[in-house]
DNA sequence: GCTTGTTATGTTATCGATAACATCTTCTGT
DNA sequence: ACAGAAGATGTTATCGATAACATAACAAGC
């Protein structure tokens, strides 16, 4: 290895200008008052010496970092891709940026993930979902930023909520099936231990099958969340066997309702008719599917503008960062065939 | 608002375990030879304190940031997520963070986020697809970290590479076409001005049909990149009624080939004969789908490990930093039933 | 017993920018 | 023509950690 190249600085700019480092600094930035030809002369000389800006030391000397962290659960679910896109809508003239990382649907991993996110100063921090270890819990509190959860209603909430009641969810379908004249109802999902949203979906089922007095124990919890359309598929074949007579199905997701659907027409099982299937999540592919699958659908892409208007308002001071903000959406079926 | 709490630093935490601060930064790190006994009594002040380590001015003083910046075309697409995947957990353990950058598959996009992302002083930058800015192809050579494209086998590659040529992706569609007796084919893609890697694949198709003196002019090309289901359907739809003796179509990805082959299934369309349909990227939903969809596989996940793994070298020095490393990997068909 | 090495810890000088305040021009209105 | 405001620029101290070097205490080897 060769001693490192030594970029320049913000010195050698201000002094190739002719002008104070401070100048230099105030050019490089929206708003200051610097005259038109000095800026000038400071972003050709700053362009002829190959300055890269460095946000780094311009984070610790102004105590800003400039950015807002986000955990979603994973990077590969249209859901969350919805609300970081509605979050980055939502931030874009703000000149936040939002810093993203992976929880895998484990609040573990999570806990660590904040611990990580908090170190490098956030402005403000969002997270998915609503329950965490309780170290997690200690270090959002304790964040001195505002905190956001999101996809769900916790009961006990850090700081603000933008989310729906997962329960509901459940429920809803629930009803939704009783409506139409299903009374003996199944569920799918993962298996309990992670994606606590899609349990809390599963209870809500469940509660509401038990307030009816209807069979709550058609269950089918397999496969490491979020769960995949072959999954779905092979949890499929567990009730149909398990259950023969039942007569509707709701999947975790969109992708677990794709993947039963899936199984039934390569085994000729009629949908809706011999057993009916509802998903969650409002996918594409689930308006898209020969036939188009019922699903619920929750806004994710409104919760992330929700969420971005939110942290904007608080860091702002248009909002009291102290005043607990809960923001409700309602999740809605949407009917289609096979449910 | 009152006076911001401020935070306790490393200074209070020495001060409380009657230390100094380089002994408290010592006991932060992993093998920094402190005693145990002192190590506890550093981490209990901490957390009494509520001490959290500041990242902005350790990268500052350390002149290390501990993150590579990776830039993809979008966040919603299982491909480039499996990439990411890859490369986190091929970077698991060497404490190296991943920033992520979304272009929205957009080289102008890209431009702007790869000169916010290296203010940051990542320690390598990864970006995908082998087509930039001229003004971005400058920042990424003077970056003075390595850069690794990926996703494309660029003919001018600015660093090192991991990926395959989209051009024989398409090449290799026609030549499955051909060998099973199709000679009239189209193509379905988004319109051309974004996405240069699906505009490489269609390329390899038009000029693999060219060399075989073929028909050449079906090509559809509308909807902003990434093309959805509906896109997909919608041009499968003018593919037919414009060309309506077309026998084998290709899709820029297994997104727009679902949407085209339900389309055929909602008219009554069968696929593969009357019409073939093929994909690509190996995505689950091409193998799930009923019926299964012919796509070509071009490792995604292979690329992220395979880039981690490049980059781990490149900056351990197992690796001389300046020769440039070019990891070609092969795509290839996976045979299904509609195509 | 004295050198040498190892381990644990402290001291000092930065890293590269910005906040806050100071200074010097140049207008503006009367 | 002059006070006072507004605009443009400079000076100094600091943000919170770490590198590099220095030192102290103790063990091991001869």
């Amino acid at each position: 290895m060769q001693p490192p190249p030594k970029r320049p600085t913000m010195a050698d700019v201000a002094h190739r200008a002719n002008v104070s480092t401070m100048t230099v600094s105030r050019a490089f930035k929206r708003d200051a008052s610097v005259s038109a030809d000095t800026r000038d002369r400071i972003l050709r000389a700053a362009e002829e010496l190959g300055y890269v800006f460095d946000s780094i030391a311009a984070n610790l000397s102004s105590r800003r970092s400039g950015f807002v962290a986000a955990t979603i659960p994973s990077i590969n679910n249209a859901n969350f891709a919805d609300t970081v896109r509605g979050m980055t809508e939502g931030l874009r003239d703000s000149g936040l940026e939002i810093l993203l990382g992976f929880t895998d649907y484990n609040v573990e991993e999570e806990e660590r993930l904040v611990g990580q996110l908090l170190r490098r100063r956030p402005e403000a921090i969002i997270v998915t979902g609503g329950r965490h270890t309780p170290r997690c819990r200690k270090m959002l509190t304790n964040a001195g930023v505002p905190v956001v959860e999101t996809w769900d209603l916790p009961s006990e909430p850090i700081g603000h909520v933008v989310g729906f009641s997962n329960a509901d969810a459940g429920r809803l379908m629930v009803d939704h099936f009783v409506a139409r004249g299903y009374l003996r109802l199944g569920f799918i999902g993962g298996d309990t231990s992670r994606d606590t949203r899609g349990l809390d979906r599963r209870r809500g089922f469940v509660a509401a099958l038990q307030d009816r007095g209807l069979d709550a124990s058609r269950v089918i919890a397999s496969g490491v969340p979020p769960i995949s359309m072959r999954e779905g598929a092979t949890a499929m074949v567990e009730m149909i066997s398990r259950w023969p007579d039942t007569q509707a199905v709701m999947c975790v997701s969109d992708l677990s309702a794709f993947g039963a659907l899936m199984e039934c027409l390569r085994r000729g099982i009629r949908v809706p008719d011999d057993v009916a299937i509802a998903g969650f999540g409002a996918y594409d592919l689930a308006e898209q599917s020969v036939p188009p699958i019922t699903t619920i659908d929750v806004g994710a892409h409104e919760i992330g503008i929700r969420v971005a208007e939110l942290v904007l308002d608080l860091l702002n001071g248009r909002r009291a960062t102290d005043d607990r903000v809960v923001v409700g959406m309602t999740p809605k079926v949407i009917v289609r065939h096979t449910a």
